[in-house]
Formats: structure tokens, sequence, C-alpha cells
DNA sequence: TAAATTATGTGATAATATTCACGATAATCT
DNA sequence: AGATTATCGTGAATATTATCACATAATTTA
């Protein structure tokens, strides 16, 4: 079993169960969840069940509790550091990104060539790539996130791997060589701005018919 | 039917067909195109069945012609304008990114309420959202990429949606209210790391078992 | 305290997606 | 030319994922 949706969807249970909360909203259910996400209620109650949370029959689900069981499933329950590969445009963009910086993810380190001519003070350390392996050592992240050109990322992540770090995710756009317990997930930005035009284009047609 | 992992399947392969292309390469096979993505050639074949492409018994594909077809179902054999709305570091990041100048899909421009303040000479123009409507009317853009803060998400796209916009990349982490007629792709950063963290413990785990 | 109501939880069912198995055919070899 | 090989194309089989239908439990109402 893959579970690629169950666990992308249990993401968004999270996230939406954090709002409920960050609201002081103390009770929800299933539908109440639904509405916010557009997922049905039933696939909702079906997810849950698959993990073991259970809610109470009438009265729905706790909202703290629910949270700390999606956050204990997801592995999200305690603070979990995270490297940044390649500090250019979309390297600072995602240490800056808002969605970082209340969840327990975060951005501790970034690694980058052009360290020395940086204009802007970032707002993480930056170093020089040839420290990677004395930093790593010296802490051990097992997350990256690979924002480097496509020519490099293979190399760079050979290296991150052979110093322990596990967990990638992957802005280049090759596919890249991994390990059997490695796990990286590809985010195509390109790929996934041209599948809105194929749906944009199919959804027009659809309402004119 | 949804098509939602062949349509994205197949502009797995339109990128890889790019590559060879630009590589020089003529002929290429399921097979080959296996190899550079990691899906399995069976796949390939019944994905291009799916959508009328047809091959050469033995001699596989002409790369030329292959990717023409690939770009013509995704609807990407034209220049397709986008506007970006949302000017920040994501937005800038977004503007640069290298995938985007070599298809087809053409930030055009963006549109910010710092404009005034912009230190970096953008490399598109940038304008006050205030000339949105008008930029429009003028210039009947059909896809944008929604870069902005979640609380003025819904309102930005409800103005982009009146003024003809119809396909949408979203950053933001709040689900929209989407007409039948247009299309959003969510995509949310912080979920893409999270199933990170969930799937590389998992396969930590399968490997030491 | 019995009836009505609101939600959950899950086995059964339906819908989708992937893989397999193999026939067809074009290119190459002998 | 005939045999051999590489590769496609696709119906059938399998696996995965989502939905439905409904039994069940907690709460409220009368």
């Amino acid at each position: 079993m893959n579970f690629k949706n169950h666990v992308s969807r249990m993401t968004q249970y999270k996230a939406t169960l954090q709002r409920l909360d960050k609201n002081g909203i103390e009770r929800t259910h299933a539908e109440k969840i639904s509405s916010y996400l557009g997922i049905p209620a039933t696939q909702i109650r079906k997810d849950f069940s698959l993990f073991g949370i259970r809610g109470n029959k009438r009265g729905g689900y706790n909202v703290k509790i629910l949270l700390n069981e999606l956050k204990g499933i997801l592995g999200l329950n305690r603070d979990i550091p995270v490297i940044l590969i390649g500090y250019g445009n979309l390297g600072k963009a995602l240490s800056r990104y808002q969605g970082f910086h209340e969840g327990c993810l975060r951005i501790v380190a970034a690694f980058d060539p052009s360290v020395g001519v940086l204009t802007n003070k970032p707002s993480i350390p930056v170093y020089p790539p040839t420290s990677l392996k004395k930093y790593l050592s010296e802490n051990p992240v097992k997350h990256a996130i690979l924002a480097v050109p496509d020519d490099v990322a293979q190399s760079v992540f050979d290296e991150l791997y052979q110093n322990g770090v596990r967990g990638f995710i992957n802005f280049a756009t090759i596919s890249l060589n991994v390990p059997e317990d490695a796990y990286v997930n590809n985010v195509d930005l390109e790929s996934e701005l041209e599948t809105v035009v194929y749906y944009t284009k199919k959804a027009e047609k659809n309402k004119s018919e």
C-alpha cells in the first residue's frame, strides 16, 4: 500500500485542525472539515479509521486531541530541523515562507556558493557548500530542501545522503537516483502550471456543453 | 474520468522529450523514457494509447513528433501568458524560475501593492493591484499564479475570475471557493514537506526490517 | 426512559489506476 | 526471402482508492 493520497490528505486535515485550534474552536466533526477542504466527510472518516483515529459518536472530535493524533501519525509532534541547499530566489522565498514558521518544521541553515556576495542580510545562517559535511556531523539534520540547478542536483543529493540526510523535497526538474532508505518528493512547478493549462481548457469546455 | 495522474505524467513525458530534443536525439522508446522517469514502460505506452499517440513497431517514437503531440494534447503548442499576483519572495522566485523560461509559459506581468518601494529592478513589469481590471481588459490573460497571503487569496481570486482568468495555481494554504468553469491547482509547500517527513521515517524503517 | 437525532466507523461495493500477457508488425540479420 | 528481434498496443487481470449504506453509540428531547 502506498498511502500517497491518504498522507497528503492527513496533512490537509492537520492544517485545518491547526486553524480551528488557533481560532479557539474546541470541537469539530467530519462534515465541518469536509466543508473547509472539499473532501467528502466519508473519506475523512475512512482516513481516520485507517490510521486508528477515533472520534465520539455524536459530538465529533475534540480539536486539540485530534490535532495531536494527526501530528503524531505524521511525525510532526516535535521540532524538525531542515536545511536548505541553494539560496537563490527560490531558496530565499522558501526560507521566508510563512507556512514554515507556524509548524514544527524549521529551516535552520542554508548552503550556497554565493555566500560571500549576499547583499541583503539573510534570515538564516548561510554557509558555503564546503562546510556541509562538517555541519551535518555536528548537526545531524535528516531533511533537506533541494533548490539547486538541475545539473548539480544529483551530486548535491549524493553528498547529503552520504552525510545522513534521508528526506528531500526536490525542486530541480530531473529525477534523482535515490537509495531505498531515502525519500524524495519531487515538486516540479512548471509541470504544476502545465496541468493547470490542461484542466482549465477542460473546465471551460465542460461548462459550455 | 479524472485523468489526474495521467495528465501529470504527460507533463513529465513532455519535459523528458524536451530534454532529449535539446540534446539532438531523434528517436526514443518507452523503455528509455521509463529509465529517465522511473515510470514503467507499459504505463507509458498505456498513457500514450489513451491519448491516441502512436509509435512505430520496432523503432519507438520520433522525438520531435512525439513532443509535438504531447504539447498538442496538453495545450502547450502556443505561447501562454500568465500573470503573477503577489510579488513577494515567492513571487520573485517564480518570476525568475528557470523552468518557465524554456517552455511556452510566460509570466508577462506581476501585481503587488508594494510596487512603489521595490529596490531591485524586477525582471517583469510590476503593477499595483488597482490596475488589474484595466490590464485584463486590454490583455485577456487566462492563467494566474496566486502567491498572496491567505487572508486576501479568495478576494483576489474573485476579482481575477470576474475579469476572465480561469486557470490558477494557488500557493496560499486555504482552499478557495471555485466556480465550475475555473480550475485551481493548490500547491501547499508545507504539506509537501510534511509528507516527506512521514515517508522518510517509513523508508528508513522499511530498510532496517 | 423511550424516541428522535446526530455523527461515527466500517464492511460491501463501485470506480480508477496499474500491471500483465501476448498478439502484431516493422527493422535487421543471415 | 525467411528467421529473428525489438517494440508497440491493448484487452484482461489485478490492485488500489473512493464511495455507499447502514449498524452503532452518544446526546437531547419529550
